[in-house]
DNA sequence: AGAGCATTCCAAAGCGCTTTGGCTAATTTG
DNA sequence: CAAATTAGCCAAAGCGCTTTGGAATGCTCT
């Protein structure tokens, strides 16, 4: 069933009817009516390509994804599209992911484009001036960051958590509980979540007139093995962190089992605080020693992502605004006074 | 630059030009080297939406992603993803992830079926007699399975791995070691995979003479918490399991914190062998007792499935070849003689 | 030399939608 | 009451590609 033939079935134009399934002003509320009815009975539902060809408009918003032989997709990644799809399917709207190189990725970008591939994309894990970001805004598609870059000379449209507010909070607390020496495990720190988080517990710390030593700041992909070999290095050294930092629940596995394994007990030795994106099959509660988190659920922020790129691609939202989440300091049992 | 001002630029038809480019044999290979030629000097790219229009071909591939407030993806999926994209960034293949209403996937097939939005498709999780393969099957879009379904009249092509024989030999070998009470923590029974895989648990005891009890069963979603509550409940049973299959390294994680928890001892107490779909921020050498492991990469799965996909598309593959990989049986200090 | 056949190209007709530019009839306005 | 709007509809022209059905050219063959 397609257009013409549904409009020679109610003796109308394709332009009436075309019309008056897209709402448009120029027709009757009888015909309109009489449209819908015939359309909804014989589901008639406009060819997608059709109608990309002739309004440049897709219903598709865009994912680059990085790939290649040595690129891990961050787990992260799938509870983020949870929340992008629970928002996405009620809107009609579908994802495309387009794999690119990891190593350049600017090529897709501008495929995508070029091609009216999508309404609108989004990206992920931006590092300060990230160069796909200018591109994508000089390239004039709507998108959303999430998360935030920095050094740039023009404003774009963002949605992140306040990395350095809950590094800071969680810093915080350990220093008021009496810590003095305090180890950061983190995440890549090309990326500005990371940056971010440091600058968050260098701000607590030089309150309190302490630092953060060299020695005292790690900086890995986020795996247990990576989580484990830091927590190994920190804590063997001379003068070991009384509590640690950890930018991920999955390092954090690696940092309790660290702790295990030379022996020392969480909270009376160590004080552990990580940061927890919510998944749900690993839950910070259900550590050995319950786990005290800055919880974040990136699945509301995929949600929201799409919410508000969807308002974009339908002009509802304009602008650069930036949009920063706060994040709870959930304390559970990891955390204790410093050791005397 | 569009193929009308490019013929023209040519003082070609459009039809010689789009000939040429696509490799058909009507015209001249002088003719074709100079449209080659200047499409590349233009960085001429036909628009895919216009191509698609005329063709019905989109150059995507497309995945159902059941979503709901209830529906957790699981975090296999990312590392498919990887494979998958791996195979496709070399191949200008797009994914395209259509969300759905997980109690009504159907109509998000037949939408995207009726829509031709992609070239072919891909189930995953298939369950017994699963009614999405038959909905596809009879779509008549090309698709391809990533595991299995049975109870069908019809065969479909499919890529499988040997769940039964993993799960066959690691119970085989735990029962050579002398262990009498083995127990399973599988994931969703209704899941063709875990069928499979208990079907190879008990066929290995059941040579031995030996049965798999109702109550040394069960059967979860995969989260660490659902890991750690079936290996308690099986561990305080009067008559403890001696050796715990499972389905996941996620829940293994649980089973070894339950094992810690009522102070039993890995392998000593209990020999532990788990499924490694291979995460790269999870790996089972890692666990406080390395841990044993029937492996299979399911990214290398995901690249697989694209490739034929993509075979299948362009007609190279055709007919319900089902193709089933086997699973290495790694072991590793999990697992020991059991105790006397 | 004329029929028969490749070879190489082209004009034009789709693909199914949106949108522009009218056209008619009904309504309002001075 | 004629003139000017307005409401409601339509024909046709895109959107940019592929593909069908020739047409022209040069060649071989009898």
């Amino acid at each position: 069933m397609n257009l013409k033939q549904l409009s020679h079935m109610l003796s109308l134009s394709q332009t009436t009817v075309s019309r008056a399934l897209n709402g448009y002003p120029e027709v009757s509320e009888e015909t309109r009516r009489r449209v819908m009815d015939a359309a909804k009975r014989h589901g008639y539902r406009p060819n997608p390509s059709a109608r990309r060809l002739a309004t440049g408009k897709s219903g598709m918003i865009g994912y680059v994804l990085p790939t290649g032989a040595a690129v891990d997709i961050d787990p992260h990644f799938v509870e983020f599209l949870s929340g992008l799809g629970d928002y996405a399917r009620g809107h009609d709207l579908d994802l495309v992911l387009s794999p690119a190189d990891a190593d350049d990725e600017e090529t897709t970008y501008r495929r995508i484009v070029a091609n009216r591939q999508v309404d609108a994309v989004y990206l992920s894990s931006p590092r300060p001036a990230d160069r796909r970001l200018a591109l994508v805004n000089t390239l004039g598609i709507p998108f959303i960051v999430h998360g935030r870059s920095e050094g740039f000379d023009f404003d774009y449209p963002y949605l992140d958590i306040d990395n350095e507010g809950a590094f800071h909070e969680a810093a915080r607390l350990l220093i008021q509980l009496g810590h003095k020496r305090l180890a950061l495990i983190n995440g890549n720190d090309r990326e500005t979540f990371a940056i971010h988080r440091e600058r968050g517990v260098r701000r607590a710390l030089a309150a309190s007139g302490l630092t953060l030593g060299e020695r005292h700041i790690r900086s890995v992909t986020m795996t247990e093995e990576n989580g484990y070999r830091a927590a190994r290095r920190l804590l063997e050294e001379s003068e070991p962190p009384t509590a640690i930092l950890c930018s991920s629940l999955i390092m954090a596995l690696g940092v309790v089992r660290a702790v295990r394994d030379l022996g020392l007990t969480i909270p009376s030795d160590l004080s552990l605080i990580a940061h927890d994106d919510v998944f749900p099959w690993l839950r910070p509660e259900n550590f050995p020693v319950p786990l005290s988190t800055t919880r974040s659920s990136i699945r509301l922020a995929g949600a929201r992502v799409a919410e508000r790129l969807a308002a974009r691609i339908s002009g509802l939202e304009e602008g650069a605004r930036g949009e920063v989440w706060p994040v709870d300091l959930v304390v559970r049992g990891s955390v204790a006074g410093a050791p005397v």
